[in-house]
RNA sequence: GGCGACAUAGCCAAGUGGUAAGGCAGAGGUCUGCAAAAUCUCCAUCCCCGGUUCAAAUCCGGGUGUCGCCUCCA
């Protein structure tokens, strides 16, 4: 297994802290809004790390912070004239909800900032006591210069980004790259109590709090998107080597960008999509597919028709599955002694570095297979495999609902009806008729497809 | 000013030294009352220039172009 660490900027041999078992930490969002497609890419990866060390047999524990209390969720509270802990735990739901429609699997833990607060303050006070942060007037500040490593992580030289770096001025700091540890609270602000008055936590410090609690000291893989490299994670683990000599995480894992139609997504272009906007228009499955089809760490370009072509490509592995019978392909996939080379080649592109455009590849290899191999058997197994690598990836958690044969059983028996008339309209040859029946059929959803041993029929989109 | 990524067919995208995976679209054949579906077949020499090598999309140097981070951001 090779992962790229952003640390080392290459690609390195995973080597768990504890055998066999993967301790995960991935930043989850700041609930001030509806989570947006390109937050979608994050958590659909990670779901995917997560969800291939499983299947390699790891014992996984996977934490996601909820950041419930920020700068943003106060803005927003104002907004929409609500208090901030409402706007926190609306945003905080909706998240939940949308990952499940995403087929996210829940990470074991999602705890809260607000409800570590007292953990926050006794990290901050141990780093004041340490000398590796300083309080002004109420604010507490992370003092960058006690700790030589401070940039290690993202490669910055503190020096470096000042000269025409967009740094704001900020007096009461001793270096601009110093960050806010506790906030003082303004009035009318949320606030809760502290050596040093009333405030807030500032970003950075929750995550450490949470993943630490959770994981320990030191873990084995942080992830989150590329622009948190700087200053998010690398404030992170300033923090976390200051409290115990050791980084945060053996392996920094970042996924790129996503860009609508070649530019950075914004609010002030307009052109700004939320998870659940796209949910109303495509399945999981396509937006997974979509973002799948990429590699992780380059950036990826938007675009309703690659979610188009994206849930095309995923009709395919439908109609490859739908061939046969479900309980025909659990019970090969039961007795599956020996793995087959595509398994294998399967392994190969997620163990170097979670290369899921060739491991998608390799699906489709796959499904051809299981319409095309000499035997009956050898189709089943192909079909078998496809579902289950599938399900590595993240595919086919919605298969039942839309599959013809799960529908209850007096909506099929009156499809066969209705195709029983049909039938009898095409024997007198009333092609206007049997036509008729079959767009009107295809209008509710319900596609036909005539073949010599009698039509068949199946649930479109 | 500092740091970084990328450039492969109409579109998307794998491929880090041995003569280009896969998907979408397209073309043609079979099948069909028509259509859809199914099925078979076809469709690139890898931004430019130079270098290293028996051999480069793949390594090195130089261009050109696109994008990102350094401020809240997945």
């Amino acid at each position: 297994m090779k992962l790229y660490n952003t640390k080392s900027r290459s690609k390195e041999e995973f080597i768990p802290l504890n055998e066999g078992k993967l301790k995960l930490y991935a930043c989850g969002p700041t609930v001030y809004n509806y989570f947006h497609i390109g937050n979608a890419r994050a958590f659909i990866f990670f779901d995917v790390v997560r969800r291939y060390f499983e299947y390699l047999g790891y014992e996984v524990t996977y934490v996601q912070n909820i950041t419930d209390i920020d700068d943003k969720i106060i803005e927003q509270a104002i907004a929409e004239e609500q208090p901030f802990h409402k706007i926190a735990a609306k945003y905080a739901n909706a998240f939940l909800e949308d990952c499940h429609a995403l087929g996210i699997k829940k990470p074991h833990h999602q705890p809260k900032a607000t409800d570590t607060m007292p953990q926050i303050i006794e990290l901050i006070k141990t780093l004041v006591d340490k000398g590796n942060a300083y309080e002004v007037e109420g604010d507490v500040y992370f003092d960058t210069a006690s700790l030589p490593e401070y940039g290690s992580l993202s490669g910055k030289q503190i020096e470096d980004q000042i000269t025409g770096a967009r740094v704001a001025e900020n007096l009461s700091k001793k270096h601009p790259a110093d960050f806010t540890l506790w906030k003082k609270s303004k009035p009318g602000e949320p606030w809760w109590e502290s050596p040093w008055g009333n405030g807030r936590p500032g970003w950075h410090t929750e995550c450490v709090v949470m993943s630490q609690h959770y994981l320990g000291d030191s873990f084995d893989i942080h992830g989150g998107g590329i622009d948190l490299v700087f200053p998010h994670h690398e404030n992170e683990n300033a923090q976390a080597i200051a409290l115990t000599g050791k980084p945060l995480a053996r392996y920094w894992m970042h996924n790129g960008f996503l860009n609508i139609d070649g530019e950075k997504m914004s609010k002030s272009l307009k052109n700004f999509f939320t998870a659940r906007d796209i949910l109303q228009e495509y399945d999981a499955d396509a937006i997974r597919h979509f973002f799948l089809s990429k590699h992780y760490r380059s950036p990826i370009d938007f675009t309703r028709e690659l979610i188009e072509e994206s849930h095309k490509a995923m009709q395919n592995f439908y109609k490859a599955i739908d061939a046969f019978d479900p309980k025909l392909l659990e019970d090969i996939a039961g007795k599956e002694a020996t793995m087959d080379q595509a398994e294998l080649d399967f392994q190969d592109a997620m163990n170097d570095d979670f290369n899921t455009a060739k491991a998608i590849a390799i699906l489709f290899d796959l499904a051809h297979k299981s319409k095309k191999a000499p035997d009956q058997i050898e189709r089943g197994r192909a079909a078998a495999t496809l579902l289950r690598l599938g399900k590595t990836l993240g595919f086919f958690q919605n298969m039942q609902s839309r599959s013809a044969r799960e529908m209850p059983d007096l909506s099929k028996s009156l499809i066969e009806l209705i195709l029983g008339y049909r039938s009898d309209a095409r024997q007198n040859k009333n092609w206007v008729l049997s036509d008729k029946i079959r767009d009107d059929l295809l209008a509710i959803g319900i596609e036909i497809k005539d073949s010599p041993a009698g039509t068949n029929w199946n649930l479109r989109k």
